[in-house]
DNA sequence: ATGGTTGCTTAGCAA
């Protein structure tokens, strides 16, 4: 009947994406490790798995070489925020995002490309590639924890705990013990340890809700990223770092969340999974 | 106890 676009009270995804049954629309997170090592792999998996949007993190090109035709022709949009060789975030949609934003946008002048915005009807999503860390104590530790402090300002200033937004992504902090296969062996890793946890934690205080956790309320796992070093994937080594989160509002119609393993198994896999939730009434 | 992998870029870094 009407646009999508313009209006909060819109519904999250316009009336022409709707078959003939309701629509339950879902949403997804994947890691790829550089989209052009794994495109062949991606387009398979979205083929199968159909979700209508798509946060993608490590691209490892700038926009310039992404394969957006390809992705056009196999009816995805994109929305990209590039970086050669490392980093790089982006959002794939089955209709176009509007006021896409790049950045954190706050005054840090950071030239690494971890986040992108977009929205979809009144859904906003929000695609984030948190820093690693590399070594607690380490610069690269201390830019991680300055950027998930930067990540809860930039939530305070662009957005509302009350709208229905998702905060999509590899985390790089596995939340809880129930989250790491072996805890004893990551103990005080960068992915582990307590300071990047209650980091994370204080980013969803603003008011974002963990949409897997929601469904699997036990543990351990579902796990998200296997190491390729070590052999983590064979040897049961995994960790769940890949996160959907969703304001109170819209996680409370959140039917369901997985991860799919399958995409960490066969040839070429990335060394994350992807992970899925679907929405109900959107 | 140790080492092991992958991707980008081309020997070193990042994860």
């Amino acid at each position: 009947m009407c646009c999508p676009s313009s209006e909060s009270s819109a519904p999250f995804w316009p009336a022409s994406s709707q078959g003939p049954r309701e629509r339950v629309p879902k949403v997804a997170t994947y890691n790829v490790n550089s989209i052009r090592a794994r495109f062949e792999r991606l387009l398979a998996w979205l083929a199968r798995e159909q979700p209508d949007v798509v946060c993608l993190q490590e691209i490892k090109v700038t926009e310039d070489e992404f394969p957006r035709m390809e992705l056009e022709a196999a009816g995805w949009h994109a929305a990209i925020h590039g970086q050669r060789t490392y980093n790089g975030v982006a959002i794939l949609s089955r209709n176009p995002l509007d006021d896409v934003q790049p950045g954190l946008g706050d005054d840090a002048n950071d030239p690494e490309a971890r986040v992108l915005s977009g929205r979809l009807g009144a859904l906003r999503v929000v695609s984030v590639y948190v820093p690693n860390g590399q070594v607690v104590g380490s610069d690269k530790w201390t830019y991680k924890l300055d950027w998930l402090r930067r990540l809860r300002g930039y939530l305070e200033r662009t957005g509302s705990p009350e709208e229905p937004l998702v905060v999509c992504g590899d985390l790089n902090v596995a939340p809880e013990d129930r989250d790491v296969a072996f805890p004893a062996q990551w103990l005080g890793s960068v992915l582990t340890h307590e300071a990047a946890r209650a980091a994370l934690r204080d980013v969803a205080a603003w008011g974002l809700a963990d949409a897997v956790r929601r469904h699997h309320p036990d543990g351990p796992g579902p796990f998200t990223w296997w190491d390729y070093r070590m052999l983590g994937f064979p040897k049961g080594d995994g960790m769940r770092i890949d996160h959907i989160l969703a304001t109170r509002p819209l996680v409370e119609r959140c039917t369901g969340a997985y991860v799919v393993r399958e995409e960490r198994k066969g040839k070429q896999p990335s060394d994350h999974a992807p992970v899925v939730a679907v929405f109900q009434d959107l």
